[in-house]
DNA sequence: TACCAGGTCCTCG
DNA sequence: CGAGGACATGGT
């Protein structure tokens, strides 16, 4: 909890992410929930077309998606997956992602549980991912232990750098409230230092 | 030009 | 399990 309010106090709450937003014609960084199914949706496809690949190529490709009137579980559904693989061409990977993304639909189709174990079985779907889901599109408690959260807490000797993800996950939990907003945050403000102290991360 | 970005799956041992 | 490779674009 001090590296957090260290964290708040250095650069302010964050928004934790991006949503479109039609009015302003481009995407901001959102305080909230997620207030209807299609920003739930349009925070998955982001979350799968961000795998591994920096924002901006996502961005892209979900704009992409956005302006075609995509964001809707029928058409993304019925569009054939080559198709949608050119659409998102930009985010990298793309004929893997149009497979997960279809993947993806096909298990909200299925209108199973929205679990973690649930996601996981879905074809495209890793821990990352996963919990990203969860926290960001559907509210629930799950801390994301992406990349640079490792990098964040290894280097400041809170665990050893090749941490499995699950492990460290139980790490930060343990010690900080159960609480969505502090989740989405902390991870949020992780992400912001991170990209700023690629190298020296000082603090 | 080379490296990397808010990973995941598959194969092999 | 775990290491190693494949997947691919765009920015710096």
């Amino acid at each position: 909890m001090r590296l957090y309010e260290e964290l708040l106090a250095l650069y302010g709450k964050q928004g934790w992410w991006p949503l479109f937003n039609p009015i302003k014609n481009k995407f901001e960084y959102y305080s909230g929930n997620p207030k209807n199914f299609k920003q739930k949706l349009e925070i998955c496809l982001g979350a799968i077309l961000t795998q591994n690949t920096n924002w901006n190529n996502a961005e892209k490709a979900l704009l992409n998606l956005i302006n075609k009137n995509l964001i809707n579980i029928d058409k993304l559904d019925r569009i054939p997956e080559n198709k949608l693989a050119l659409l998102i061409k930009s985010s990298g990977y793309y004929k893997q992602k149009a497979k997960k993304i279809k993947e993806f639909i096909k298990f909200l189709k299925s209108n199973k549980e929205i679990t973690r174990e649930n996601l996981l079985k879905v074809w495209g779907v890793g821990k990352e991912t996963a919990d990203s889901i969860l926290l960001y599109a559907y509210d629930k408690p799950y801390f994301v232990t992406d990349n640079y959260t490792k990098r964040f807490f290894s280097k400041l000797d809170y665990c050893k750098k090749d941490i499995g993800y699950d492990e460290l996950q139980k790490l930060i939990t343990s010690k900080i409230p159960k609480d969505i907003n502090l989740y989405k945050e902390f991870h949020a403000l992780i992400v912001k230092h991170s990209k700023i102290n690629k190298d020296g991360l000082k603090q």
